[in-house]
Formats: structure tokens, C-alpha cells, sequence
DNA sequence: TCTAGCGGTCGAACA
DNA sequence: GACCGCTAGA
């Protein structure tokens, strides 16, 4: 610990060992602010502060994890137990499960995700009859999530617009929300916003919280939003042993209602503050911070920082232009290759960064071909895929029994001869008794409409359901009992007959192979495991440590690489309409903050970068002309390169008709 | 009630 | 290109 104290420059020092009142470390990019969290923790502890008493929050479960890695690694030789690290969601999550009863949750509620939310959004618009193809579910659930995130209950929203699609979030909002409720479920803004209610309803618990978390710590403090914000005065309380650290340059998150006033404002709302000012950066070469330092100056609406390193400028930044999309991917990954063996660099030290997460098919391709290991971050993982989602949805049914959206998603899955008539019979009988979906399902015998028939099958399946319910709340055994569902629902056969070929039909049922796995390794790893929490696993991406092999080269969103480092980085699809966003603009301040996504994926470079763009791309399956992203001319033209591709992997052209083939295969399989 | 086939659409990022 | 919803026909 002390050793590590003495690796802190003297700005790190200070913000460290301040322990008491409000403090806010504001720096730029690689200047260490991360490491003053971590630091912080282990000293807190070591100066005997409880490690119950501290909690720091991070932004994704990733950091979190890592970061509770470093702080038990600084306290091995204390042996105290690691702080509490975790996420707003998962530590919102875990208050609720405890207090649920005072802010009426049932046991057991289930956390909705986008595409449930939506599912239940599109029900319910149907049903009360407002449903119109021109607004989608997603925009809809984007104007009542700003709802909610300003703290516009339902019942003081402004209903004085009148615009169509205004009229339609008046009425869908209420219901929404009454809906979630009555399915005992909640979506990822109720997390916390249910967790303020709960303390301003009982301030009994939230001095009892306020007790426990005596200090506070938050990373990434410029992309907290209002809600965020409020529970963190909650809970800090008299106390204000608050320590924010951020930067105002890296807040790419104002779609997910990111307030830049959080940070700007910190001051004011919390007197007494003090700023510590982080200005060596320690992670990048000279070239690569004159890159970002020059480019973000373009933005007008920033604080003024400084960013310097004691490093040499080291290699320019080279810019490349690929002839399409494939042949970027061909560039980069020969690119790769030759890094390795020429500067014996491994896998690891490579990081390739877009700004959509479909970019990383024509590289996870590429990297097959070439087979070089690599993991994405974020996107579609698996247990995105249907037939996985598909037994999650069994599994969320078991467990909440109102959860009407994931028994409709399952009801005639496989095809059991319920069809959607006898389903909007089941569900508009459910709605007028004012019941829960499962429970018309077991009384759908002599219900108007309904033939003898089908009410058994949809009893029968009622049943199935309760009696995995009991066997599955044990606890115990529960990948066996999954495979015993599969096997009973015939949920292979149902795969086999659902994709035509073999090979499609085999890597399907490979995936959920993988998910009674993932099941298995959850129960083994897990201390008391239950039903519920392998589904929260699942809803909030928090899988276990082993199961995030992170080995390889990584593929990663913008968003998702902050407060990520590599040796070498990639930007790819450097393009107008991609960096920037064609969508991004219509936004106030849109362009900026693009500005600031190219920012963070600059920095994370720390000795070569690369940004790559093509001259066309395939874009709703047609071709379209691409130009370079203006950013690249906003850096200083003595620090870059630009290089030529064409030729530059000889290799890559004599494999020319060997790539079509190849990648057929290789999309087959990254397709299953 | 289910399936195949057609046509329209396309707003990315995350817990 | 991929996904959704609709329609015709079994
Ligand atoms: N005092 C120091 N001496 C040497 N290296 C340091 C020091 N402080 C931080 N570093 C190193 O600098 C790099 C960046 O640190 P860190 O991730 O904490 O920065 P950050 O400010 O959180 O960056 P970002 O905002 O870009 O996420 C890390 O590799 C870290 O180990």
C-alpha cells in the first residue's frame, strides 16, 4: 500500500488522502483519475475506515469488476475485505431486493429488458387502442424514459402539447407504468428511481444506508444524469464524503439523460468542495495526445484543462483508406499480424474501436480467418439469441408468475396449439378479470371462445410452469431441472424443425447447450445461488469473472472502450455520417459530443493508433459512397500519416478468391 | 392455425 | 442485409 501511495503524483496524493467532505477530481483523459479511486479505497481502509462503509460506483459491471480486483490486490496484505464496487443499477438492485415491501414490489420481480420493455409497450398500445405504426415502441419508450428521468410522474406530466406523437406518450406513460407494476417488473430507470422513492418515503432506511456508506466514490462523473445525481445527495447526506472524479471532455452519454451540470455544477451544490486538477497523462504518447488535445478544442462548451506527458511524441498517427468495408478488415487484421511478429506484441495489446457495434462482424471474420483469438465487448452477445432468450423467457415465468410478457413470448413455443387467437382470447379475459395472464391459462376451460382443446393445453402448460416454479425456487440442481424443461417442452426438436439446414439447426442447439452451462457455472460459482439471481446475471450483464475471457484482441464500441487502455488502437469506419453520426446531428450539441466519442477513442491509445475509413460501404445492402470523418482533418497534419493499403499485404490479394469462400463459412458460423 | 413469401423500413451507443 | 408485419393459401 505504501508503495503504491508513493506511485501517486502529488495532485494524486491530495485527492487520496483527502478523505473527508466533498471532493472532485476533474482531468483529462489517462491523467490517473481511476487509479485515485482505487487508491483512495485501499487507503480509506488502511487507515481503518470499515471497507462496509465505502462504496465506489463505476459505470459498467466490467469496471467494476476490475477495479475490485485492484483494490483486493492493494489490500492483500491488510486482509480486509474489499469495499462494496458496483454499478448505480446493481446497487439500486440490491437495496430493493432488500426494502421491496415498503414501495410495493412483490418477491421475485423481474427486471425488464429493452426488448421486453418494448414488447410490453406494443401490448399495450394495442389494447387500449392507440397503437400506430408511425411512432415505434423504441420512440415512445425513449420520450417516457426522459420522462422519468426528469422525475415526470405520470401524473404532473405536462399535457398541454399536442403534437401526435406528444398525445400518444400522454396516454401510454400512466399505463406503462400501472403495467409493470401489475407484472411485478421494473425497467432499468425504476431501479433507481424506485430506490429514491423508497428513501424519501422511509427515511428510516435511508439513514440506515446513509450510515453504512460513509464514503462515497463515483468514476465517470460526467455521465451521471439527474436521477444519478439525487440519490447520490441521498445518500451522501450530512456527511458529503463525496469523491467524483470525471471529466467533462469524455461525457458521451446525453441520449441515457448524461447532465453535464452534474460536474460543472458540483461546486455549488456541494459548498466546501474541493477541485483537484489531474494534468500529467501517463497512459499515451506525445503524437497521440497532441491528436486528441488538438481535436478537442474544437468544442466550445468545455472546461479548460491542461494534458501533458513526460513520454516522447513516439510514431505518427496513421491514417488508412480501404477500398470497403472488407478490405478495411483485411488491412487491419494483416496490420495486426505484422505487429505481432515484428515488435513481439501479443493479441492482447490490440484493440480494434468502431462506432456501431455491427462493425465487428467483418472483423471478427477476418481474425477467424486468420486465427487470431479476439472478444467483443458489448453488442449482441449470446445470451442475446433467440433460442437462448427463448428459455429465459421459461425461466423468468417460472419464477415471476405475473410476468404476462414473457409467458406470451413462450405460450406457443414450441407450437403447442395455442394459437394467437386463443392467446388475445386468454390475455383480453386476463385484462376485464383483472388477473394475471397465468391464471386465465388455468382457468381456460368453458371460457367463451376457447375450445376444450386448446384449454387443456394452455392448463397443462399453466401447470408445467408451477411445478418447475416449486423444484426451481429450491435452488438446487437447477441446470439439471433446465435440461429437464428442454427436454419436456422438446425445445430441440422445435430448433431442428425451426432452421431448415443441419449445420444452422447444430449451432443453435449448441447455444443452448451453452446456456445450461452458463447455468451450472453460475451455480457452482455462486455462494447461495438462486433462480432469481442467475436472471439478474443476465438482465444487468453481470456474468462471472471466468466466463468474460478477456484474451485476445478486443473489439469494442466507442461508448463501451472508456476507461479502457490499449497499446495499440484502431478507430475504424472513420467516416462522415458514421463519426459523426448522421442521427447524431439533429441533437442539440450533437456534433460535440461526437467530437467527444472520438476523443475517448483516441486516448485509449497509448503508442500507436490507426484510424482506418473506406472509399465505399455496403449500407442497407446497398453500396454507398463514404468520405473521410472531418474530424481527421481537425488533427494537426504534422503528427499524422496517411498510408496506403492497396498492396500493402501481398498475401491479400493472391487470397482473394479464397476470402469469399471463407467468409461464407465464417459468417455461417458467427450467424448460428 | 400455421407457413411461406413478399414488401417496406432502416435510430447508434448502454445498464 | 436483416427484420417485421401482412397476406394468401394450405
Ligand atoms: N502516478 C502514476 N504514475 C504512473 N502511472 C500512472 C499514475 N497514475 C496513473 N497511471 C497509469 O496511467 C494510466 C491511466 O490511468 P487511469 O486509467 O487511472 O486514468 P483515467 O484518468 O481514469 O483515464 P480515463 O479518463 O481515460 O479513463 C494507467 O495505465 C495507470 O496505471
Amino acid at each position: 500500500m505504501d508503495k503504491y501511495i508513493l506511485s501517486l503524483n502529488p495532485a494524486q496524493k491530495e485527492a487520496v488522502t483527502t478523505t473527508e467532505g466533498p471532493l472532485l477530481v476533474l482531468a483529462g483523459a489517462g491523467s490517473g483519475k481511476t487509479r485515485v479511486i482505487t487508491a483512495r479505497s485501499a487507503y480509506l481502509i488502511y487507515k481503518g475506515v470499515p471497507s462496509a462503509s465505502i462504496v465506489a460506483v463505476t459505470f459498467t459491471n466490467r469496471a467494476a469488476r476490475e477495479m475490485r480486483e485492484r483494490i483486493t490486490a492493494l489490500l492483500r496484505k491488510s486482509r480486509s475485505n474489499p469495499p462494496t464496487v458496483s454499478t448505480f443499477h446493481s446497487l439500486c438492485l440490491q437495496i430493493l431486493r432488500k426494502e421491496m415491501k415498503h414501495i410495493g414490489l412483490r418477491k421475485n420481480f423481474t427486471i425488464y429488458s429493452a426488448s421486453e420493455q418494448a414488447a410490453l409497450l406494443k401490448n399495450l398500445l394495442l389494447d387500449i387502442s392507440v397503437y400506430n405504426k408511425q411512432f415505434k415502441p423504441e420512440v415512445i419508450l425513449e420520450r417516457i424514459g426522459r420522462l422519468k428521468n426528469s422525475f415526470t410522474s405520470p401524473e404532473d406530466m405536462d399535457s398541454t402539447e399536442d403534437d401526435p406523437l406528444s398525445i400518444i406518450v400522454a396516454r401510454a406513460y400512466p399505463e406503462y407504468q400501472k403495467t409493470l407494476r401489475t407484472m411485478n417488473a421494473v425497467d432499468f430507470d425504476d431501479l433507481l428511481l424506485l430506490v429514491i422513492e423508497l428513501f424519501r418515503k422511509v427515511p428510516g432506511i435511508l439513514d440506515e444506508y446513509r450510515e453504512r456508506f460513509r464514503y462515497i466514490m463515483v468514476d465517470e462523473y460526467q455521465d451521471t444524469n439527474r436521477v444519478q445525481y439525487t440519490l447520490l445527495k441521498l445518500l451522501a447526506g450530512k456527511r458529503k464524503n463525496l469523491c467524483v472524479v470525471g471529466d467533462d471532455d469524455q461525457s458521451v452519454y446525453s441520449w441515457r439523460g448524461a447532465n453535464l451540470g452534474n460536474i460543472l455544477d458540483f461546486e455549488d451544490d456541494f459548498k466546501g468542495t474541493k477541485v483537484i486538477r489531474l494534468e500529467q497523462n501517463y497512459r499515451s504518447m506525445g503524437n497521440i495526445l497532441e491528436a486528441a488535445n488538438s481535436l478537442i478544442t474544437k468544442n466550445s462548451r468545455r472546461m479548460e484543462k491542461s494534458l501533458w506527458t513526460s513520454e516522447g511524441a513516439g510514431p505518427t498517427i496513421k491514417i488508412m483508406k480501404a477500398l470497403d468495408g472488407e478490405g478495411e478488415a483485411v488491412f487491419v487484421v494483416s496490420k495486426i499480424l505484422h505487429l505481432i511478429n515484428s515488435k513481439k506484441l501479443s493479441c492482447e495489446d490490440f484493440a480494434i474501436i468502431y462506432r456501431a457495434n455491427v462493425f465487428s462482424r467483418l472483423f471478427e471474420v477476418e481474425l477467424r480467418r486468420k486465427k487470431i483469438p479476439y472478444t467483443v465487448i458489448g453488442g449482441t452477445s449470446y445470451f442475446d439469441r433467440k433460442e437462448v432468450k427463448d428459455l429465459a423467457a421459461y425461466m423468468k415465468i417460472i419464477l415471476n408468475r405475473y410476468d404476462d410478457v414473457n409467458l406470451l413470448r413462450i405460450a406457443n413455443l414450441p407450437r403447442r396449439g395455442i394459437g394467437i387467437t386463443s392467446i388475445g382470447k386468454l390475455h383480453d379475459h386476463a385484462g376485464n378479470k383483472n388477473i394475471p395472464l397465468i391464471d386465465a391459462f388455468s382457468n381456460a376451460s368453458g371460457m367463451e371462445g376457447i375450445n376444450e382443446k386448446t384449454a387443456s393445453k394452455a392448463d397443462a402448460l399453466a401447470n408445467m410452469l408451477k411445478r418447475y416454479r416449486s423444484a426451481f425456487l429450491k435452488g438446487k440442481g437447477m441446470a439439471k431441472l433446465l435440461s429437464g424443461l428442454i427436454e419436456e417442452i422438446g425445445f430441440h426438436e422445435h430448433i431442428r424443425n425451426f432452421y431448415k439446414t443441419d449445420d444452422v439447426a447444430v449451432k443453435r442447439i449448441d447455444n443452448v447447450n451453452a446456456f445450461v452451462e452458463s447455468l451450472k457455472y453460475y451455480e457452482e460459482n455462486e455462494k447461495s445461488p438462486s433462480l432469481q439471481g442467475f436472471i439478474e446475471t443476465l438482465a444487468l450483464d453481470d456474468k462471472p469473472e471466468k466466463e468474460q475471457e478477456k484474451s485476445g484482441v478486443t473489439l469494442v464500441s466507442l461508448h463501451s472502450s472508456k476507461g479502457l487502455e490499449f497499446p495499440v488502437v484502431f478507430i475504424v469506419g472513420v467516416e462522415e455520417d458514421m463519426i459523426p453520426h448522421s442521427k447524431s446531428l439533429d441533437d442539440e450539441g450533437g456534433l460535440e459530443e461526437e467530437r467527444r466519442l472520438m476523443y475517448v477513442g483516441i486516448t485509449r491509445a497509448m503508442r500507436e493508433l490507426f484510424l482506418t475509413y473506406t472509399a465505399c460501404r455496403i449500407k442497407y445492402g446497398t453500396k454507398t459512397v463514404s468520405s473521410p470523418s472531418q474530424f481527421i482533418a481537425e488533427m494537426p497534419d504534422e503528427i499524422i500519416e496517411h498510408i496506403e493499403t492497396e498492396c500493402a499485404d501481398e498475401e491479400a490479394s493472391a487470397e482473394e478468391i479464397d476470402i469469399k469462400e471463407e467468409y461464407e463459412k465464417v459468417m455461417a458460423i458467427l450467424n448460428s
